[in-house]
Order: C-alpha cells, then sequence, then structure tokens
DNA sequence: ATAATAACAGAACAAATGTTCAGTGTCAAG
DNA sequence: CTTGACACTGAACATTTGTTCTGTTATTAT
C-alpha cells in the first residue's frame, strides 16, 4: 500500500485557501491554471487531480467543461455569514417583550391574560434582558402589570412599579405571588407559605406583620412575582 | 440627438438578477452565451454590449479575457448583509450592559466609579433593555449597585435589590439620589428637595418622614437613581 | 527489493468562452 | 429627409480553459 492520506495535505489547505481569497477578491472563482501558478503546482494535470480529490471531500463543487466551474461549499465566509445569524439569534434571545396587560390594584381584581395568550398585540409590552429573570423560566407565561396607588407598599412595591408575573394557579412556599382575597375583596402582594393548613402571607417589609388565613379555599393565587422594576422618573 | 437612456432598462435589470441567481447558485458567474440564453438576447455581442453598459454604470466589474469574469458589485446579497449587519446593532443598541460596581450598604460609602470608568471588565454586569430607561440618559455614566441588608426600606428598596445609578455630583429637586451624610456615617437614598437654603430628604414610602438637613454641605450626592430591579428568587 | 499506489510533469487536444467586426434596423433631433 | 446615436444580428476568430493521456518519480507496505 502507498501513504495514508489523512485530513488535508498542505497543498490541499494551500488551494482552498488560494481559491477563496482568490473568490472573495475578483468576484469569481480562480482558472486552474491561476491555482497552479499560485500553489507552484506546474502542471493543471496536478491542481485538477487536487481539485478531484477536494470534491470528492466535500469542500466543493465543480460543474465539467464550464471554466472556472469551481463552487466553493465551506468557506471561511459562510462561516462569517453563520455566525452573524447565530449572534442575531442570541441577541435576539436576549431579550425578551413581556405584555404589559393592565394595572393591579388593591380594590379589584387584577388583570390576568387568558391561558394561551401568546396572540396579544405587543402595543404595550415591556422589553427585559433574559439574564435579568430566573434561567428556567419560560417566557410566554410571563406578564407585566403596573401598580396602581400605594396600598402594595407592606410589599416594597410603589406606585407605579412594573411587577413581572408568571401565570401560576398554585404557589410553592417561599415564592411572592398575587393573591385575591375572598373574605376581603383585595389585592395583594405577598410571601405565600402553606404551613400545616393554614396559610401564612408574608409581607416583604421585615417590619410589618404576617396575614394568616386558616381557609386556603379564600385565597385565589393569581400569580407569581418573577421581577420588580421602579423606573424613577425625571422630569 | 437620439434617445435618452436613463436609468436600467428592463433588459438591463433581467441580466442583472440573473447574474446574482446564477452566482447565488452555481457559486460562480455565468458565460456571456448562458446569460443571453436566459434573458432572450440572441447574440453574445449584444450580451457584451450590455455588461460594458453595466460596468460603466458601476453595478459589476469585468476582467477581459477571462471567462466568466464578472464581478457583481451592488447585489442583493450584499445588501441582506448590510440589512443584518443593521439589524444586528441595532440589537446590540437595544441592550445595554451595566457594570455592577459594588455593594451600597447604609454604614459605609457606597462605591463610585472613576470619572472615566468606560474601561472596567464587564465581568459582572447587569443587562437592561434601552426602553427601560430614560430616553435621553447617556448610557456610559451608569453604574449599578446591590444593596445589602434593609436599611433602605424607607426608600422602598429591598436587602439584595440592584439600584441602576447614573454619576452626577449635584441633584435637582425631584430627583431620587444617593447621598452619603457626614454627620451621621451614612449613605440612604432619597428623593431630593433643595428648598430655600435647606435641604429636605424625602423617603420613598410615603408612610414615613423626611429628614431636613440645613447645611447642604454636610451631604454628598454620590449619583442619582435611575432604576430599581428586585428580582424574586425561587428556590 | 519489489510491487502497488499516490504524487507529479508535460504536452496535446477539444470545448468553452470572450472579442471583434461588418452590417441591419430603429428612432428622434435637426 | 437626412443623420447619427442606439439597439441588435450573425458569424468568424482568438484565447482561455478544462480534459485527457502518457510517462516519471516518490512513498509505503509486504
Amino acid at each position: 500500500m502507498a501513504r495514508k492520506r489523512r485530513g488535508l495535505s498542505p497543498r490541499h489547505q494551500k488551494i482552498l485557501s488560494f481559491i477563496e481569497a482568490y473568490q472573495n477578491e475578483a468576484g469569481y472563482p480562480p482558472s486552474i491554471r491561476e491555482i497552479g501558478t499560485q500553489t507552484q503546482i506546474s502542471s493543471t494535470s496536478v491542481v485538477n487531480y487536487y481539485l478531484n480529490q477536494l470534491e470528492e471531500m466535500g469542500f466543493l463543487e465543480r460543474k465539467s467543461g464550464v471554466s472556472r466551474g469551481i463552487n466553493l461549499l465551506k468557506t471561511q465566509s459562510s462561516n462569517v455569514i453563520q455566525n452573524a445569524r447565530k449572534t442575531l439569534s442570541n441577541l435576539a434571545d436576549q431579550l425578551i417583550t413581556i405584555p404589559l396587560v393592565g394595572n393591579i390594584v388593591a380594590g379589584e381584581p387584577m388583570p390576568v391574560p387568558a391561558s394561551d395568550f401568546s396572540y396579544y398585540d405587543p402595543d404595550s409590552g415591556i422589553d427585559i434582558a433574559r439574564s435579568l429573570l430566573p434561567a428556567s423560566e419560560s417566557e410566554d407565561q410571563l406578564y407585566a402589570l403596573r401598580v396602581h396607588g400605594d396600598s402594595m407598599i407592606d410589599a416594597m412595591v410603589n406606585d407605579g412599579d412594573i411587577v413581572v408575573m408568571k401565570k401560576v394557579d398554585r404557589a410553592r412556599n417561599g415564592e411572592m405571588v398575587a393573591v385575591w382575597l375572598n373574605d376581603r375583596d383585595e389585592t395583594t402582594l405577598k410571601y405565600f407559605y402553606l404551613e400545616n393548613g393554614r396559610i401564612r402571607l408574608q409581607p416583604a417589609n421585615p417590619t410589618m406583620q404576617p396575614i394568616y388565613i386558616n381557609d386556603p379555599s379564600t385565597v385565589e393565587v393569581q400569580g407569581k412575582v418573577v421581577l420588580v422594576i421602579r423606573q424613577i422618573s425625571h422630569n
């Protein structure tokens, strides 16, 4: 047997990179003789020989009979484009738009989007960097509300703040949730704890006292709070 | 005189778009005869005639003597790339990274970046959608701090919250600022009001009382608060 | 060493392709 | 109408270019 050909020989590489450089510069592929001259190959048949190999390896396509009928397949520039596309989609992924579906007021039920609300118009949405959200949050269950009034100050949430919520119907212990209290006709934001049959709603403000609810059916969990944003307006 | 040639005739356009399509498909430009066949031009000399015109108009370059020596200059695909680049930079503009330079604690002076701190390493930065910030905010003066402890609850800011600040050394009335109180050895976040020589520092929490300071030299304005972000962690 | 295969040389050939040129028709301005 | 620029035809011609063929030289396995 003769020598094994593993991967690309220096000549293969030289030819490939020359073709690509030529193509980028001239706008069309080089001829066989031009390739030969630039890669120190004296005979056109040898260039032909290598081109056929490169075609079999899948690096290019040739059209027999046509001058300069070389179509580079795995080029550097195609990588550039692919990378750009990748970066593009990555960037797009990093920024997600969350629909601002309404206001949250203590005295009235808060708006909750329908179970499948992917069809909303983003006429009023807020843009959030993905990195601000918990890593695994599926973004299609998120919506945002603007807080109206000072009634949420025990949750450290101000008038005008934006709360980003995730649609859930049951809360786990320690999560901050928006709940509707049936017996009080009131919406509130509290940390949720279910402790041996009794619900404890703990204000975020550590100086304030929790609410205890013995009948869990009187609280309706509207969603859990994922993010609170306060934009300070300067006039 | 003869008829004026204004812009591109249908034939010019047909030839150009064919060359581009061919180039994209095959990876190399078409020959003159191929162009003629596809654009219903019977004579190679006419194709040559048009190609020379298109070259003079700057749509392509030709290398005399070389087969398929056509280099398309103003192609659609170059537009695609340009657009992608544009979109890319637009997207990048929408998302800005703000350096997280340290913690803000009531009992000690808060870190303030140097006057020109554009050279920081973004080892720990937070990404913010531009739309969340006041429109005209120049982003190079922004930095972020993480709040440590419960001492800012009168500013409605919790332990762990992130405050995005803008570097200023003087505050205007109504702005929320971080100030260092010399005589108390304390950092605090308050709304700033200068009222006939006296400074009023108003807590964000409407249930709390303001601080009045008669000697303006005892307060050092460290920056104004632009945004407050609270990430609710779910374990 | 020897055989087999890969790598290369050189030249001849044929096909593809660009170039040129002598004409023809058309249209609009003078 | 005449003229001249423009649009176009057809074909011949000259190069460029890919292809092929014969042969030589290196490399490697047995």
